[in-house]
DNA sequence: GATGAATGAGAATTCATTCAT
DNA sequence: AATGAATGAATTCTCATTCAT
């Protein structure tokens, strides 16, 4: 039986260590700054979960939907070039919305994936194939510009992640300003030129 | 004075040291670490740099020239595609090449650029903002598509980048094949058509 | 709020800390010396404290106050000689009392009073100079042989102190006999003597 | 055979060790203050001594001779006060020229003399009894006051010690001034009138 | 004689975790 | 359900001493 004290305590707690393990990693993240953070004492902390390392696991364990739900809204059926606009928009705005998941998600990647590389190589890589394989299918059909669907993925989290990733740097070389103004209208002209079918380059030069 | 074997020993722990805080971050990583990997023993450590953080400072200090020089070398007067794809490459080869350096620096700006700020707030946005400027100019005078300047650069270190720091990811997803197999075609035809002045991008849809 | 275990536990620390560093010094004294004395874990003396400077400087904060009591009991309406032997009697049972207290004081003293200078320049310097005028003022009045205050200030501290500062010296020079026995009435008779007013000292030879 | 060089070096480095153990006390010193202090790299320190335990023996061992000459100075057959008063004097002196000294024997003495139990309980001793039955001596002659002899020597080396120990007391209390000017009145004053034989004290109050 | 290089044995401090209530 | 108290296992850093030249 779960009460609504548990309830509320687990979710100050995973917020808290959100907040801290987004920030300083997981090594450099220590219980004393979640409790703090949570306002929880520490041993209640370990009351609610095991250890630090089971924390920080239901943290992942959080985000992993979320991470997912963006490729799985992709309509095989829908217009390709609207689809994938669509994507990059919605990943756009989780690095808006969810800057600490991204900054999580990235340290562990850094790191190696230690505690995802199960979650990468079957889920996430499942969706990820089967996202490619449209459009390979799209690009066959000439609706969208022939383009590698992989590294096609790579480059809309790339450019996405990269607001909430690299926030701190962007406000320093913009001055403080907000790092994500007029990056929507410049990663969908980015996009738009990227996937257009049948367009022709002018030669550098 | 600086003997021989000062300068192979100072080599060995920045090398170690760049090992092990690009894969574990700064906290994450441990003198014990450093010392093993170097093949010296701790105390030996501590004989030729001060603390864990004076390793760790000389280690970005090493790092930012290598990190200021692809942008040093764009040439004002060369042709404007060309120079930013040039410019591209470059940062494309830095993964390839120092994806530890990468890592590092990611680390550093996912913490919020404790050690960093004063470096990004002058030396490098001294350059990004002269950068910025030659590219507004590139846009006036018609040889380069209108673009955010500031984005424009965003994109280039986000989308090069992205293949050292997200390289454990990458690996993953495609079953262990080189992450930057096919990167540089793609990278080239994404910004040839981003930068491609008076281009009609059909609509959408 | 300070329970009973916690009043009780820095209680054991301060005291065993007062028993190491009175007589190793700061930098003599190990914590693992004060974690044995008190009966307490190594680590539990920084639940207590946050550092070995802060249960030092705690140290000290507590004996301040024993230090300048003797000197705020003066009484100005006083007999001036009765007074300044009362005075030298408090002290010298201080010395007896607190030999310990004395010698960290001491301790301090001989490197320089690296934590104490504020202390003495201020609040002990402020009650000596009152001391010090009231003397000067006894002398005017012919209550009290002419005498420099400072110096005879000065004397009364070296005289009392050094029972508790050089006990281990006495101990072997007098066959291990109370260092005290025979010291009060030895400076009794010398302040007696140096005191009084309107005295004839017959020519040394 | 003893070169100059190793004359030299063994002095520097006594020197050397004399500063920083005076200051810091035998654990607070370290082999690098002592080998900056002279000018020596550290393992030439240990090339002259067999370690820093050795080079402090040395140092207590020159310091014993400057020790015990004063008492020796000591003429039986002079006039006692006379001798009292320039032993004193001596003592005084020696505070004044020899601080460090002093304050080394003090820390060892505050620590309990643990290296140098034996020279007070032998040489020192049998110096102080032998001056002690003259004092008692002179007494019962009536030449001096009727003084217990062992209080009155712990009363010259409290009275004139304190000056060099105590300094840093001293100049704070005095802002600075010269902690030993009119010492030496105020000292022969207080024992040229302790020491008269046949003097009347009026009663107090 | 002299010193750069190296290290084992501490020493202070941190921190996840456990205990007792 | 909660927390004050406590600690073992690191972890960084210091330092006397040794090694090699």
């Amino acid at each position: 039986m779960t009460t609504r004290i548990q309830k509320r305590n687990r979710k100050l707690i995973l917020d808290a260590a959100l907040e801290v393990f987004s920030a300083q990693g997981f090594r450099g993240a220590t219980l004393d700054q979640i409790a703090v953070e949570a306002g929880l004492s520490k041993p209640n902390l370990l009351y609610y979960f095991d250890s630090k390392e089971a924390i920080h696991k239901a943290l992942l364990g959080e985000l992993l939907t979320t991470w997912l739900d963006p490729l799985k809204a992709i309509d095989p059926s829908g217009d390709p070039r609207a689809e994938i606009m669509a994507y990059m928009r919605r990943k756009l705005q989780m690095s808006r919305e969810y800057p600490r998941e991204s900054r999580l998600f990235a340290n562990e990647i850094l790191q190696g994936a230690p505690r995802m590389s199960a979650f990468i190589a079957t889920e996430l890589k499942a969706l990820v194939d089967g996202f490619a394989a449209l459009i390979r299918r799209w690009s066959a059909e000439g609706r969208l510009a022939p383009v590698d669907p992989h590294h096609l993925i790579f480059s809309i989290w790339a450019l996405t992640q990269h607001y909430a990733d690299f926030d701190a740097q962007i406000r320093l070389i913009r001055d403080g300003a907000d790092p994500l103004e007029g990056a929507e209208a410049h990663l969908e002209m980015l996009f738009a030129r990227l996937l257009a079918p049948a367009q022709v380059t002018p030669p550098v030069g």
